[in-house]
RNA sequence: GCCCAUGUGGCUCAGGGGUAGAGCACACCCUUGGUAAGGGUGAGGUCGUGAGUUCGAGUCUCACCAUGGGCUCCA
């Protein structure tokens, strides 16, 4: 016997013990809401999405979630057969395929003998409104499902008869097919508006290619992007949002504030300035102070090696297509893609006993590894770059001590960076995997035992584990709510037994290490450029390039600015004098383009009295500060690795916001 | 790798078959001015690379390279 539970819009649900009509699940949850959002139901038009479950005692419940036709997704959904419909109506021999509500809107492939241009959007953006003006009825039909493929046949829509003949394969019967207006429908399930007209804000967004059912071995389809709200304003509000993320694209940024560039001849490989150099030092010494305090010790390592490594570790089989390979002396080396099979060598070179364990061994090393020219972007997928890798090589027993351990560290790190919000994944072991189950219940076992000690709330990604050990993946959720995965901890029963590493343990007898691999910032290079879009390029003092800049009233200051930019460096902060015969606003205006955490603005007054003026990168001013005060306040804050200023701004502050937003 | 778009001085971009433009940045000059752009003068590019069409090509065609948006991939 199976239950049934209606979820209605606002999450109130009711269950029944038997399947419940149409009419009796309007009855029951009222006359008004059976009226404005099952009003289509009782007529026969589903507005149900509908997911089998089943309980812990096996028996099924079948969960009927009711959308409220004004809901967002409905919205988007019936805008994606909107846009089909518009697409159809300009171009009839353009033939449709699928259209679903994805995180910000929707999208629609279709198969089209030619590609579309950015003035066909505005095109399909204007149809789309005609329709819209139209404010045709939409009505579902339930057809059977023979004369549904028998339509979609005649009209030449292989994909759709595709898709049917699956689901006919599936044992469904009769399939949903939505009309809009007279001639147009398309198959659905629903649950869709009741008329166009209900949708007022929509936009197509961008063109791109996509795979039928996303196998590059299928034909090539145009898909559209687009989105739709439930009203203009959250409409503008989102491409305005879209518009902030771009000005927060670290590419941009990096360009902007002198950071990092690129250049054809070294494809997907950044050049850092020497601006974006001091970032990526300032970040290498914070994980090596960290290094020190949490007992590893750093190597260096080989930067290529005869493949025979790579046949060891079984990267050749693996991981070849990705790796840069170069002949020399007749033998075949390549360039390193990862560090560890060179940790191994390294861990072996020494006979190890288990009071060397855990022998914890972090490197800087170079990477570089060929990505397909499709996925290279910015900073964030780059071909060579540098992790903040670290090797772990254990006994069994210290695993999950290591792995809270580890935990422990990346909590500090985020922050002291400010990412305190972050998600952590568990992999477990996936179908295909080497080692025994009862390895793997320990490794699994220590993993989850780490997190429940620290009291941290983690997701099970089952069987998403690589083959070769479960994993720890931190996923870091940035200030515009876009997950990144940076930080990630693995097991690793398959390295050990490639280069069969051993240890001798309190019985004297050999033992095989646990080896297992951490990065914290994931690679320095994709680090800088989440940090960058998270930060929208406002980095806190300590990382950034330039810490202070001294601004002269006039030439007259000079000597007195260059004179404190001394005292600033051998107090080992990072500051500049803008030489520039220009005015005091021109300078000011650079400054805060290049978003610098302090200008100290000096004139006469200020050389007179041997003091300084703070203007904070917020604005406020902070007259007559005894340079002692400031240099030491900021020393404070840069050695603290402070977030945010240690000034206390002055108390005129609010009057003079006031000033500015009267101007 | 695949589809589409783009590639003009350091940067942002305009131009579009008859031998290159703007703003910013840069250099020099004038101005020495207190909290987000003072004025003038000047230097700088053969228009991603190669081939083709043409009397003539940044401008049209093709190939390649790079970049961007997607797809796919991601030990």
């Amino acid at each position: 016997m199976s239950s049934v539970r209606i979820v209605l819009p606002d999450n109130s649900s009711k269950t029944f013990d038997h399947e419940p009509t149409v009419l009796e699940v309007a009855q029951s949850i009222g006359p008004r809401l059976a009226k404005d959002t099952l009003g289509g139901q009782i007529n026969g038009e589903s507005e149900v999405v509908d997911l089998r479950t089943k309980l812990p005692d096996g028996t099924k419940l079948k969960i009927i979630t009711i959308k409220s036709p004004e809901s967002l997704e409905v919205i988007r959904h019936s805008s994606a057969h909107l846009m089909a419909q518009a697409v159809q109506e300009i171009w009839p021999d353009i033939k449709v395929t699928i259209g679903p509500v994805i995180e910000n809107g929707f999208f629609y492939d279709f198969d089209s003998p030619r590609s579309f241009t950015p003035e066909d959007l505005e095109l399909i953006d204007k149809k789309m409104q005609e329709i819209l003006k139209r404010d045709e009825e939409v009505v579902r039909e339930d057809w059977p499902i023979q004369t549904a493929i028998e339509t979609f046949s005649k009209m030449g829509e292989r994909f759709k008869v595709e898709l049917i003949e699956d689901l006919a394969k599936k044992g469904e019967t009769m399939v949903g097919i939505y009309r809009q207006g007279k001639t147009w429908f398309d198959l659905c399930r629903g649950p869709h508006v009741q008329r166009m007209g209900q949708i007022s804000a929509v936009k197509t967004l961008s063109i791109a290619g996509a795979y039928w059912r996303g196998d590059e071995k299928n034909p090539q389809l145009q898909r559209i992007y687009a989105t739709a709200f439930n009203d203009r304003k959250e409409l503008e509000e989102y491409l305005h949002n879209l518009e902030e993320a771009k000005k927060r694209d670290h590419r941009k940024l990096g360009k902007d504030l002198g950071l990092f560039y690129f250049h054809q001849l070294a494809p997907a490989s950044p050049f850092f300035a020497p601006k974006g150099t001091t970032i990526y030092n300032e970040l290498q010494n914070l994980m090596r102070e960290l290094y020190k305090k949490y007992g590893y010790q750093e190597i260096i390592t080989p930067q290529m090696y005869d493949v025979d490594l790579y046949h060891q570790s079984g990267h050749w089989e693996n991981y070849r297509e990705n790796m840069y390979f170069s002949k020399v002396d007749e033998r075949d080396f390549s360039m390193k893609p990862m560090n560890c099979p060179g940790h191994c060598l390294l861990y072996q070179a020494e006979r190890k006993s288990y009071r060397d364990l855990p022998w914890r061994v972090a490197d800087f090393g170079r990477l570089h590894r060929y990505e397909r020219s499709g996925v290279i972007h910015g900073l964030t997928r780059v071909r060579t770059f540098c992790q903040d890798d670290a090797h772990i090589f254990c006994r069994m027993d210290q695993l999950q001590h290591e792995i809270a351990q580890f935990i422990t560290m990346l909590n500090e790190t985020y922050s002291t960076l400010g990412m305190s919000n972050y998600q952590i994944f568990l992999s477990t072991r996936p179908a295909k995997r080497m080692g025994d189950d009862s390895v793997w219940d320990s490794a699994e076992g220590a993993l989850e035992n780490a997190l429940k000690s620290l009291h941290l709330p983690y997701k099970i990604n089952a069987g998403d584990g690589a083959f070769y050990g479960p994993k720890l993946d931190i996923m870091f959720v940035d200030a515009l709510k876009r997950p990144w995965q940076l930080g990630t901890l693995q097991c690793d029963f398959n390295l050990p037994r490639a280069f069969e590493l051993g240890y001798v343990g309190e019985d004297n007898k050999e033992h095989r290490p646990v080896m297992l691999h951490r990065a914290i910032l994931g690679s320095l290079e994709r680090f800088i450029g989440v940090y960058l879009e998270h930060t929208a390029g406002h980095l806190p003092t300590w990382l950034s390039p330039v810490q202070v800049v001294l601004l002269t009233v006039t030439d007259r200051q000079l000597d007195y600015a260059r004179g404190l930019k001394k005292k600033l460096e051998d107090l080992g902060i990072r500051a500049e004098v803008d030489e520039r015969s220009e005015k005091l606003g021109y300078k000011i205006r650079e400054a805060q383009l290049q978003k610098i955490p302090y200008m100290l603005t000096l004139g006469d007054k200020e050389v007179a009295g041997g003091t300084v003026s703070v203007r904070l990168k917020g604005g406020q001013v902070l007259e007559a500060l005894s340079f002692e005060s400031f240099s030491e306040q900021l020393q404070k804050e840069i050695r603290e690795r402070r977030l945010e200023t240690v000034f206390t701004p002055p108390a005129n502050k609010l009057n003079q916001e006031a000033k500015h937003s009267s101007l």
